[in-house]
DNA sequence: AAGACAGTCAACCGCAATTAG
DNA sequence: CCTAATTGCGGTTGACTGTCT
């Protein structure tokens, strides 16, 4: 019974060495993406078809985009989230060169956070914003990971990637969605307030103050109106 | 200086959806 | 159709690093 287990050899594990990378890499460019499954065989990694296909995706693919986001895209992020909720392939698809793994490790160690913490009104927003920028910087510098950039920039590319074998209720159904997303990465202006929170900037609305803390309310309130809101039949 | 603790993020896991035969 | 294989997704884990005491 054991020794079926041995007799497989069990894919290798762990972190990726640059070794790795560079065979990998050298794989897919020269036979391109695909059937996972036999990547590690052809090219010789002892890594599973899932590894590959992950390596690949978040981290070697050509224009992944590292190292800290900008506001523009935690702006966006928090829009999304609201919106859509944890879809991060969707919200990762509207950031060029972010990959779903890096949106919700973000989400989940800055702006989860973050949000949380808006619930505790007694917080020093002052401090906390200054420390929220401080992070962000420290964070960009914090390990010699190769790109330390932050170029801000949307999409507006289709929520999902294909629409490929959807019948064309499905089609509209995508269609739809991504109109809806489209809404809601729309840019504004920002002023900022007092304690450096952020504040939409439309001409034909106020802002509210919700439990949940200024900054994502004002955020959330304005998905919801520019997602829903203009929509005759919503 | 060193151990404890906290934050971050790459990678894994399990499940669902999709595709191929 | 049905089944098996593959792919994609979101949740979770654990290694690594920096900071604090």
């Amino acid at each position: 019974m054991e020794n079926n287990k041995e007799m497989k050899a069990q894919p290798k594990r762990g972190l990726w060495k640059p070794e790795e990378d560079s065979i990998l890499k050298n794989y897919i460019e020269t036979y391109g993406e695909g059937n996972w499954a036999t990547v590690s065989k052809r090219s010789g990694l002892m890594r599973g078809g899932k590894s590959c296909r992950l390596r690949w995706k978040n981290y070697l693919r050509p224009n992944i985009k590292r190292g800290g986001m900008s506001k523009e895209e935690e702006d966006l992020i928090i829009r999304m989230h609201k919106l859509l909720g944890n879809r991060w392939s969707l919200i990762a698809g509207r950031l060029p060169g972010r990959t779903d793994n890096e949106v919700k490790n973000y989400w989940n160690t800055h702006l989860n956070k973050k949000s949380l913490l808006g619930k505790r009104k007694t917080i020093d927003s002052n401090k906390q914003h200054d420390e929220h920028e401080d992070n962000i910087e420290k964070q960009d510098s914090k390990k010699p990971r190769e790109l330390q950039n932050s170029q801000p920039i949307f999409t507006t590319s289709p929520a999902r990637t294909t629409d490929q074998g959807l019948d064309s209720d499905e089609k509209k159904e995508v269609k739809e969605e991504s109109s809806v997303i489209d809404s809601a990465v729309q840019c504004f202006n920002y002023d900022y307030d007092m304690v450096g929170t952020p504040v939409m900037m439309h001409p034909n609305y106020s802002n509210f103050v919700f439990d949940e803390g200024p900054f994502t309310s004002y955020l959330d309130s304005f998905v919801l109106f520019e997602a829903f809101g203009t929509d005759s039949d919503v």
